[in-house]
DNA sequence: TTGATTTGTTGACTTTTATCAATTTTTTTA
DNA sequence: TAAAAAAATTGATAAAAGTCAACAAATCAA
């Protein structure tokens, strides 16, 4: 099994010799260059990404060719087009490997092997889901209670290494603001 | 069991006849009066709610009085402060019963009992928060991709009900903009 | 049912943020 | 390393939404 993916559920789950293996065929290896994109819009979602090193972007794209940053998934975390992975449907948004990046992909079917074969697997997976959720949940607070130097200030402290890594028009658009105000904002303290 | 949970389990989940009566002895039933407040901000939120009959508001307060609604609860439908509620720590958010409601409760440790003994609860457990996080990731979008006038269109044309049952300053709240803002959006057309 | 309270509407004005455009800085790649 | 491309900054202006205040309408509770 991949270390990083070893640490990741070290902690979280004990696996015997064989389901330690049964992950380890289920996971494939997969290298992306910086900028390709994994996942088209108006394609379905076929995997969830386990990020060993670099960083996807999770993205919309509008009739104008804006985009809109839904989610960033950085090193050690599991990210995907989520309503299109689970709703089997086309994906309003499009993921793209903003770093030349080593990744771990799991297909939906081998997802639902894992959770028929592997003794806790759901209950782990079910765990990280709910902190998903209540990232998500805390995204939208922000949104209906904060103005935009306020949501830039809660990322800097909760997120510094985002901020420092990425591209400030990235994490504007994740934020919800153009790319002018996150430069004004920055300026003015 | 209540009609109403059979109903929402039916299709989801076939129980045997003990495993109705334990999902039965775990929901205990509430009522609530209106405006009554089921869990106060700073309280942790022990249960989750399952409506019956009525509707629940999740809510945040600002420190001068503001507040904003997280979200909405109706009839067959579960919720309650999530991240008070999953992570035990005093919850953000107060709970209020918008209208006079009947609710049916479980406990964490209930909910946690389910989990072992009946046999696909997990599972379905898991697949309800998979569609509640695709919920609240398509609300994420709302916000970033969208202004006020086409979010309150979205909401007339996924939830009419809602707006037609719930006073304008809740659904504006619920938005993320102001009364007054909300209620030009209206009157524009 | 009526008086009291809450909710909704509208106007005037302010603040926040977006947009467009020009320029500088940084990064990429040939 | 130099030219090209992308990203960031800054200014001017416009649009969106918030705030405050007054009043109207609806709802509640005695």
């Amino acid at each position: 099994m991949h270390p990083a993916l070893k640490e990741y559920l070290s902690g979280k789950l004990d696996l015997s010799l064989q389901d330690e293996q049964l992950v380890s065929r289920c996971f494939k290896s997969k290298f992306a260059a910086r900028n390709e994109i994994m996942v088209a819009k108006g394609a379905v979602a076929r995997h969830l990404y386990f990020v060993v090193k670099g960083c996807l972007r999770v993205f919309l794209t509008g009739e104008d060719g804006s985009e809109s940053t839904r989610f960033l998934v950085v090193e050690g975390r599991f990210g995907t087009a989520f309503p299109s992975f689970i709703l089997r449907q086309p994906s309003a948004a499009a993921i793209q490997s903003l770093e030349s990046s080593e990744l771990l992909t799991l297909s939906y079917e081998d997802r639902q092997t894992l959770y028929e074969q592997v003794p806790g697997w759901e209950t782990m997976d079910r765990i990280g889901l709910e902190l998903d959720y209540i990232a998500s949940i805390q995204r939208i607070e922000s949104f209906i209670t904060m103005d935009a130097k306020m949501r830039y200030e809660i990322l800097q402290q909760t997120n510094p290494d985002l901020i420092r890594r990425l591209p400030a028009k990235i994490i504007a658009d994740y934020l919800g603001i153009s790319q002018e105000t996150l430069s004004r904002l920055k300026a003015k303290r």
